[in-house]
DNA sequence: GTCAGAACTGACCGATCGGACAGCTAGTGT
DNA sequence: ACACTAGCTGTCCGATCGGTCAGTTCTGAC
């Protein structure tokens, strides 16, 4: 609708991105998203080989810092990387709100590219929880990281209306908490 | 594939909540639920009036749950209503594991359902949120509801392994420690 | 001007899906 | 024996979707 001067190729992937967000990546056709933006959706097929195409160009950016972030945990001890590993992950679900959450609700339809495109994501779930967990194997330990980092994920998806350096503080704050540690 | 003894229309459900976990709501068609339980998609279609009745009959127990417990929590006092919201939501999301992980999966197809079968379903996330931050408005305590109630979500409907008492207590400890509360 | 290639499009196609419908079958009551 | 019904099925249909393709328009280099 909005036709801005930005190339095609970023407004069909903005648009794809909010359509995704709000109706899902199965519930939004190529005819949504071309007709979004006013193109054609021949149009949109000749920027992107297919639809799937579109979605790991979306998610490809988060990906790629999801795996930066855990191979950067894996260098820290224990203690470390719970403070390093709520840090990163608080400003990964700031800054990539959307695209966390589009991931989220498509994961069966995104699994495919998650393992083709970038490379060491697999458990990549798995070994943030453990890093979450300090290490630990206790079953205390495992669930308070499973639901610090559901929480985050949750926190940045979700509707808050607040500043962001509210929110991220907050968000740092409850985290640890979940953790069992203090903040500072 | 397996034909129990059971009713052909509990099998169909089971079956459906199954497929529906594993690839989402759209992502699973008639054919795919009715020949998973061995019959036909005109019998599927006999005993459930169309697609959405079934996620609906599924998802309807959890609602119905959901909506007691939002009244429940509306009668009491602000920091007993966090106990009993965490109480609460770790009985719902352990006794409902795989219902949850379907409606958060296809919450933009339950959409139309959740409005229309159940009454008082309307906002009730918004105010176990309220309920959780204890009546607070503050940012922190807001965005600590919020990640508890994500928290809960995400360990349950993970795929954590360990005894069903363990992990409601692991839950419940971590959700109030999310919530600034010691358990006890 | 003209030519090449990029950008873009309308028309079309095969596959899939949700759903409708008429009819078959087995059981039950009379 | 008969009628009636619940359970079930094969077949068909319209709609939708992802994707292809031949062809058109635009644009910049020479």
């Amino acid at each position: 609708m909005a036709r801005s001067s930005t190339g095609l190729h970023d407004q069909l992937l903005a648009a794809a991105l909010r359509l995704f967000v709000q109706h899902g990546f199965r519930g939004t056709s190529l005819a949504d998203i071309a007709a979004e933006v006013g193109c054609s959706k021949a149009s949109l097929l000749y920027h992107f080989s297919n639809k799937e195409a579109i979605l790991g160009e979306l998610l490809l950016p988060v990906g790629k810092e999801v795996v930066a972030l855990d191979a950067r945990l894996a260098t820290l001890p224990g203690e470390e990387a719970v403070r390093a590993g709520v840090a990163g992950l608080v400003d990964l679900t700031v800054r990539f709100r959307q695209e966390i959450k589009v991931l989220f609700d498509n994961m069966a339809d995104a699994t495919s590219l998650r393992e083709a495109d970038i490379e060491g994501l697999e458990g990549v779930g798995q070994r943030l929880v453990g890093a979450l967990a300090g290490g630990s194997s206790a079953p205390l330990d495992r669930v308070a990281a499973t639901m610090a980092l559901g929480g985050m994920f949750l926190a940045g998806a979700g509707p808050l209306e607040m500043d962001e350096e509210t929110l991220r503080e907050a968000m740092t704050v409850s985290a640890l908490r979940t953790l069992g540690r203090t903040p500072g």
